[in-house]
DNA sequence: GTTAATTTTGTGCACGTCCACGGAATAAAT
DNA sequence: ATTTATTCCGTGGACGTGCACAAAATTAAC
């Protein structure tokens, strides 16, 4: 509410030109020590704040932004994500910024390392990087940080980088909601619980499997309660196969009565039991995807945990026009999406974006 | 991303000086019927597109927006709503934007009307209103019509009034996911359910508490589940006549195993069940306060719905800035708000705030 | 047909920031 | 001491909109 401080009374007080304030904001050199030791004493003493109005009106150049994230579907999870990246674009339509993707297949590495390869290349002024092989991300990173051009994470966080900014969930505490989920999902006391991985060689998404499963099995054992997990793969690949999978497991596991999917594929399962009219089995699993919000509806799948995924990507476009136009940075870099759980009767709800 | 026409080319292409067009943009009369024509036609056909930064600097005027809600306790719900207002206005700190509030004691239709009627006198330029009393409501906002002033609804929403926009949640939609949860959270096939109202004269949030209760019922009507569902007041003014009603309601009805609060006093419940070690009550609320949230931690209390009363407050500054300054209004005029089931497992993740 | 009143239109400045350009001050080189 | 290079700094225009004021055109009044 406090009136806002111009460049040109810092000036004045520090006793220099508007210009020479200008340069110290945008460290753009050429300014002597005294003189940036003034104006910085002023800046701190009256906290100044940029105007983005005004900065966005004078500033015409065009940022590129580069966005390389796993090849995006409308209606699963990475075209989520690109919805909410689209939407901040059209918010900061005054800004002129220039998105380009970088997809690659996020089940091949080789698909990964030649796409991230070329990155640098593309001249990017900015890059928003949805991480699922580790290694490859981290050589893109150095690279990054050695041509000092500005990077946020979505979904997944890679040790060892320094981005500007970072939207993911805490995939460990979703394992801990997944437990709770299932107990609250098993009626009767004698039920058991099952736990789906994906039949697959390579490391799809691995980290955040690992870290649900990990959480998973904490929350159980905290809890002492003697109840026992199933855990199996269904192959994804082959439908045919995962029928099979689904239904010898079901017959030696009689006890089971909620099984839960710890990635975004709870519709494959949902689907294979509905045609087989088994009903008294509730699934829980990731992702409020086009499919697995119609077996919401349908009653097929129990409940979805979700994690804004179009949050993430309108805020990591967010953070990065703040860092490249008006050289904030945000405090925190690290922040953590809300797990929302969905069921058939908030679903609605989940329909309306609200990102802004 | 096409780039913006600016008023000058507009006036260009329609023959006429940028005054014309800036004269019809606003509505500020005194133009020709042959101007107005010419530039609407242009202004179709180049849609138009305000540019918020440029006009932003250029508006000096001061905004006054009165906020007109119960008395807004901190860490309480319409404490919660303040700090989206809050923070909206932050978001906005270039543009002058003055907040007064006017509070009222929601339980005091009285205290309601004296806030109401002082609004007019106080010059807004806006207003966002939470309404409590919908006949009062009505009379305020048919005065604002009159003046042109316009208003926003937060919580809820007034029939027959004109808002700008309105940010509420689906109440008879929230009753029914409580209906789920009873019957998640009740262990075991016998279970019964209970719901309390608060036992108090005059309508305290009466149709948010009518909606959620009507709500519930259609949801066990549907089921058919031949569960039964008893329904009990408690008294909210005198802790000790509370306590000994639930205790005397938990005795007659030993099979109760959940009960539902339809309103965000289940910390008050917990607390008590705490206090005499009974831990196989499971409790269902309303609203994210701090209480409920220490509740939740405890695990005194299950679940709790939450409808982001912080977001509510956000948009409707935000979309009253927009239809102030820009003179845009948003398409959809109601917006309801998504429906968050927090448990103790996900509890964390909505102590940081989204709105933006 | 001249003057006055009124409506309609155009012009120009301000908002705060960015940034290019050129001038001033200082340091280095001869 | 003069020239050249280098560092430092101030000035002023541009961005697109809002709005006040003046100019022009139209209408009304006599």
């Amino acid at each position: 509410m406090a009136k806002q401080v111009t460049i040109k009374e810092i000036a004045q007080m520090a006793g220099v030109s508007p210009g020479t304030v200008d340069r110290i904001l945008h460290n753009r050199g050429n300014v002597s020590a005294s003189s940036t030791e003034a104006v910085e004493r002023v800046l701190a003493a009256t906290g100044y704040k940029y105007n983005i109005h005004t900065s966005a009106i004078s500033l015409k150049k065009t940022y590129r932004i580069i966005i390389a994230i796993p090849t995006a579907v409308k209606g699963e999870y990475w075209g989520i994500v690109q919805l909410g990246i689209e939407r901040a674009i059209e918010e900061y339509s005054d800004i002129n910024i220039q998105c380009e993707y970088a997809f690659y297949n996020q089940f091949d590495i080789y698909s990964c390392r030649s796409s991230f390869r070329s990155i640098l290349d593309r001249n990017p002024n900015a890059v928003i990087i949805g991480a699922t092989f580790a290694s490859e991300t981290a050589i893109l990173c150095e690279k990054l940080d050695n041509a000092g051009i500005p990077y946020a994470f979505v979904d997944s966080v890679v040790e060892g980088t320094k981005p500007v900014v970072t939207y993911s969930s805490d995939q460990n505490a979703c394992g801990r909601i997944v437990g709770r989920l299932l107990e609250l999902f098993s009626p009767g006391y004698d039920a058991e619980f099952a736990v789906f991985g994906s039949r697959r060689t390579g490391n799809e998404r691995a980290t955040n499997s690992m870290s649900r499963i990990s959480g998973l099995l904490e929350y159980f054992n905290e809890r002492k309660s003697g109840r026992t997990i199933k855990e199996s793969k269904i192959s994804v690949l082959d439908p045919e196969e995962s029928e099979k999978d689904i239904l010898r497991f079901l017959n030696d596991n009689p006890k089971v009565k909620c099984i839960a999917i710890l990635n975004s594929r709870g519709y494959i399962i949902a689907d294979i039991l509905a045609s087989h009219s088994i009903e008294d089995i509730n699934i829980v699993s990731f992702d409020l995807t086009t499919n697995n919000s119609r077996c919401l509806e349908e009653g097929s799948i129990a409940a979805v945990i979700c994690q804004r995924p179009e949050l993430q990507g309108f805020h990591a476009v967010k953070s990065l026009i703040h860092a490249l136009l008006y050289n904030v940075r945000d405090k925190d870099i690290h922040h953590f999406m809300p797990a929302d759980i969905i069921i058939r009767e908030n679903l609605m709800f989940y329909q309306e974006i609200f990102i802004n």
